[in-house]
DNA sequence: AAAAACATGCAACTTAAGTGCATTATTTCC
DNA sequence: GGAAATAATGCACTTAAGTTGCATGTTTTT
């Protein structure tokens, strides 16, 4: 797959073999994961490279970090429509408590706010917590 | 003031001094406040207490814990009209990247928001970030 | 091929949150 | 009122996530 590589140099991240695999890592889960969930996915490697990976992926626009309540920072990849420059693509997040998983609905997208004066908004996270539609099946 | 101690009791925790001396800290500030706002903010006192304290302040119904993003919790108080076993008062915060303080803005609540089927929502967090009306105003 | 720029691995540090346990204060009950 | 029970406080210690410094390894540039 020379398809992510070209992608990755699309971001101005050089495709080295642990970013490759990250990026892979990423795109077969449905779910935002934890910097643990990414380190349990690889026997090899360290902490600090997977750390510092998801990092410039995410300065660079590859994935968006995820603060849904738990104190765990989560990632997802950004949707394909999202990640060239269209910046502000203000979608919710659901927190199943039940599971833990976390998804991105991407196209729910968070309603206008309007706010008291003086007030500029420059970003919003809205996080929607309860039990996710496999939970709810069992 | 056995205003606030009749308070205190009445969310059946026992006003000793330094709940006392707790809940006025808070009912002056306006905003919501760390751990470490609150330990700045006693000479005599001991972390552990303070943070026992709050906690059982917020397991009580007194204050609510607000997650704004920055990784550290914040707590305020609530508002009376929401003491009162109306548990679920969704309101929004607000987030100020400039001077970092989150204000609570009661009376904006979070807007319905339609789920895709078998999703099941408890609980929401909604922060906007941005520039408060006091740091536009410099 | 050498120099420069960048990526990786390992150790160490920081900060917030939380627990165990002994001590002290407050209630309860006789 | 005083002993026993219960709850609050203080101090030490632990955990977990996030982050940085620096030496080494790899890739890119010239
Ligand atoms: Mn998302
Ligand atoms: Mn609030
Ligand atoms: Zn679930
Ligand atoms: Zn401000």
């Amino acid at each position: 797959m020379d398809k992510i590589e070209r992608l990755l140099r699309q971001h101005h991240i050089r495709p080295t073999a642990i970013r490759l695999l990250m990026y892979k890592f990423l795109h077969e889960k449905n779910v935002a994961v934890t910097l643990n969930d990414i380190e349990s996915g690889f026997d090899k490697s360290e902490r600090t490279t997977l750390y510092r990976t998801i990092k410039t992926f995410e300065k660079n626009g590859l994935v968006h970090q995820i603060d849904d309540g738990t104190g765990v920072a989560k990632y997802a990849l950004d949707e394909p429509e999202n990640q060239k420059g269209n910046s502000q693509d203000l979608h919710l997040h659901f927190h199943c408590t039940s599971c833990n998983e976390t998804v991105c609905l991407t196209d729910h997208k968070i309603p206008h706010i309007s706010l008291p004066k003086g007030f500029v908004t420059q970003d919003m996270n809205l996080v929607l917590k309860g039990t996710c539609d496999k939970c709810n099946r069992k």
